[in-house]
DNA sequence: GTCTATAGTCGGATAGAC
DNA sequence: GTCTATCCGACTATAGAC
């Protein structure tokens, strides 16, 4: 993909406004599942409900519609996400914290993330375009990276490193970290063989509050905190 | 280049299953690493280093050759998981295992999973193809989930479920098993972003220990199995 | 069985009317 | 700014020579 511009930011009337937003959110509906390649300009504008030339008046390319999509994701991610990152990092800045205050402020986090990364709907398409830029990175990777995935692990680092009693930067720090994020991520791109294997219709409130029972009391015990009684409350 | 007709035998019979052969590795490489309409019939005729007509000849269409090569990894994959496979369920059905051997057992296959998971050049190829298809199934998704993940997950179900003294389909025997299987997924697709993290060029055996060694840790943790000695190596 | 030539379609992009 | 008409290259698939 090669780099083509920022002609998107070119200052467009009002109405050019509604069909840049609509080809945006046309643009992370079909990249994400069905893979750049695999939607085509024509039917991106018609889903957006814009004219085909449109494409190339305010994003130069597909390719531009493509990395728009991707700065769109991190703007709209970090909405949501911003108010939880920015208490942790309050709180980790305040004073050092002890390690069950870390793991109550990981607890915390991470119930935020499973909630909206398996509750959310939207969470669906932007994910996707997530997972296929790790398979194969184009230059939206980097834009996604640092938007989203770095300030996510950096925080997850910090906590993590705080419970274990090492350095955010510490291999295994990450390694366990990386591992905790393994779990909630399964439940998201496994979410059809899932559903298949536990005859769930979807991910409603009730089966949600499953998988985050579940994840929490594994963390808690790969951590090592007081576990409390195991759960049977699990089943749905 | 034609091959030069040396020896008129030898361009007969055994030359289509050569050419067989090279487009489905071609595919193998291609369809996982660039989607399917991210790679086009030329592209795969020439690295398979086979005419174009070949695909239509052979497969039938461009489709057919996409769920060749989803067979073809059934079948690859099964050759190395078959054994470990037929292993635990031989010794399931010998008599009713206690949850030490059903967690010795576990090890073992988290292990050979991890290492062929993240050790096996090849293995970036087909999990990539896997992803896709959880992201958005087609047709190759039943041969993928029939033929590869049911059997292993079934396995890891009777395992989890022997250890907490649940049944196979228990949800939280299931839930449970799903996310031990991330923790090792993730370090596979998150492998772009891990490497950057930590400063890894590949995946090397030193990496791959670090990982095992965090996963079985984890694992320990989780299914409450005591910690005698640190890293219990079962393969290498 | 293998390969060339080509048919028929669809892709991204553009020119120019309004 | 918006939209129609269109260019032209790339695509899958096929027909038929060898």
């Amino acid at each position: 993909m090669a780099a083509l511009g920022l002609r998107y930011n070119l200052v467009k009337g009002p109405a050019g406004e509604r069909a840049k937003k609509r080809l945006i959110e046309a643009g992370l509906e079909l990249f994400g599942r069905y893979s750049f390649d695999g939607v085509s300009t024509r039917v991106l504008a018609d889903r957006a409900d814009v004219n085909l030339a449109a494409i190339q008046y305010y994003f130069g390319s597909k390719e531009g519609l493509y990395q728009a999509v991707a700065s769109h994701i991190v703007k709209k991610v970090k909405r949501w996400l911003r108010p939880a990152l920015s208490e942790v990092e309050r709180k980790l800045e305040e004073d050092s914290l002890t390690g069950e205050q870390c793991f109550s402020l990981l607890c915390n986090l991470l119930d935020r993330l499973t909630t909206k990364l398996l509750g959310s709907p939207d969470s669906k398409k932007w994910v996707a375009m997530v997972v296929r830029e790790q398979i194969e990175p184009t230059d939206a990777f980097e834009i996604l990276y640092e938007g989203l995935m770095k300030p996510i692990d950096l925080c997850l680092f910090r906590l993590v490193g705080g419970i274990l009693g090492l350095g955010p930067q510490d291999q295994e720090t990450k390694l366990r970290a990386y591992a905790i994020k393994g779990q909630l991520i399964i439940f998201h791109v496994s979410r059809a063989e899932l559903k298949r294997s536990l005859n769930w219709q979807a991910y409603r409130s009730e089966e949600l509050k499953a998988i985050r029972s579940i994840i929490l009391d594994h963390v808690r015990a790969i951590l090592r905190m007081p576990s409390i009684e195991r759960g049977h409350d699990t089943i749905g």
